[in-house]
DNA sequence: TTTTTTTTCATAGCAAGCTATGTAATATTG
DNA sequence: CAATATTACATAGCTTGCTATGAAAAAAAA
C-alpha cells in the first residue's frame, strides 16, 4: 500500500493554507498586524463595542484562541475593552484608531493575495472552488 | 468598501485546513501520533536512513519546524538518530518498530477523512479540486 | 434566600508553524 | 596550510491554534 502526499487532500489543504498565511503575513506586516488577528479586525470592522461572546459567534475559531489573540490585540494598540454595565462577566470590545485607520490597505492586502493565488484558474474554476471550499466546510463542520 | 469572509479564498482554505487537521488528529491519536508527525512519518515510511536534509527536501516545512518535530518524534519513540559515518554534522534517521507498526491504520485514518471530507463532491469535482490546489500550491510557491 | 447551575472569560500547557540566529563540521580559496 | 565560506542542524523566541480547567458573575432552582 502506498499513499503519495500529492494526492492526498488533507495535505494539499494543509499546504495552501500554509502558503495564504505567509503570503498574508508579509503583506499586512507593514500594517502592523498579523494574521490570526484578521479575522477578529474583519468582524469588527463591520461592528465594534460587542462583547466576547457576540464575536465568537462569528468566528471560526475556539474561545480560547480568541481570548489569546484578543489580549496580543490589546498589548499592539489594535483594540481597547471597556466594562458592560449589564454584565461584570462581560466587556465590550472597541477598536482603537490605529486599527481603523488600516482598514482599506488591509482589505486590499488580503484582495490582492486571494486574487493572485487565484490567478492560476479561470473565473469559472474560481467560482467552483470557492464553491467546493464551503460545501467540504460545511460538511465538516456539521460532524 | 466591504469584505465578506465566505467570499475570501485565504479565510476558506485556513478554516478547511483547521477541520482536516482536527479530523485527523482525532483518529490518529489512538495510534500516539499527532498531526505534525505524519508528514514526515509518510516520507520515512517510503524511506529512512536519511539525513535530515534529505527529508527536509520531501516536506514543505522550514527546516527549524522539521527539527522542532523530530525532536518530538525522539521523544516519542518513533524516531531514533544514529551518527552519519560520513559527515559528523548529519545524522541518520530511522523509524523504530512502533513507528512501522501504524503505518496501514495510520493511511486508512488519512484515507477516510479525506474520503469523508470529499463526499460532498463528485468524482469529477473531486478530481478538479485536487488539481486547482495542486495549481495554486505550484504558483504560490514559485513567487 | 441560599444553593446549584450556567455563563463569560481567563489561564495553563501543548503542538506546529515561522523567522532569525548560533555552532560545529566540512569545503573552498588564497 | 591557514583563513574563509558554506553546510547541517540546533536553539531562541514568537504566533496561532487546540483541549482542559479555573474563577467570578449571573441565572435558576430549591
Amino acid at each position: 500500500m502506498n499513499f503519495e502526499k500529492e494526492n492526498s487532500a488533507g495535505y494539499l489543504v494543509n499546504h495552501m493554507a500554509r502558503l495564504f498565511a505567509k503570503e498574508l503575513q508579509q503583506r499586512i506586516a507593514p500594517l502592523g498586524i498579523v494574521v490570526g488577528q484578521f479575522p477578529i479586525l474583519l468582524q469588527l470592522w463591520l461592528k465594534d463595542g460587542v462583547t466576547q461572546k457576540e464575536l465568537l459567534g462569528k468566528i471560526d475559531v475556539e474561545q480560547a484562541t480568541l481570548a489569546n489573540t484578543l489580549n496580543r490585540m490589546e498589548r499592539d494598540g489594535l483594540i481597547k475593552r471597556t466594562k458592560n454595565p449589564a454584565d461584570a462577566r462581560a466587556q465590550m470590545i472597541w477598536l482603537t484608531e490605529k486599527a481603523t485607520a488600516i482598514r482599506n490597505s488591509a482589505y486590499e492586502s488580503a484582495q490582492s493575495v486571494n486574487a493572485e493565488a487565484l490567478q492560476v484558474l479561470s473565473e469559472t474554476e474560481q467560482a467552483h472552488f470557492m464553491d467546493y471550499m464551503r460545501r467540504i466546510i460545511g460538511k465538516m463542520r456539521s460532524d
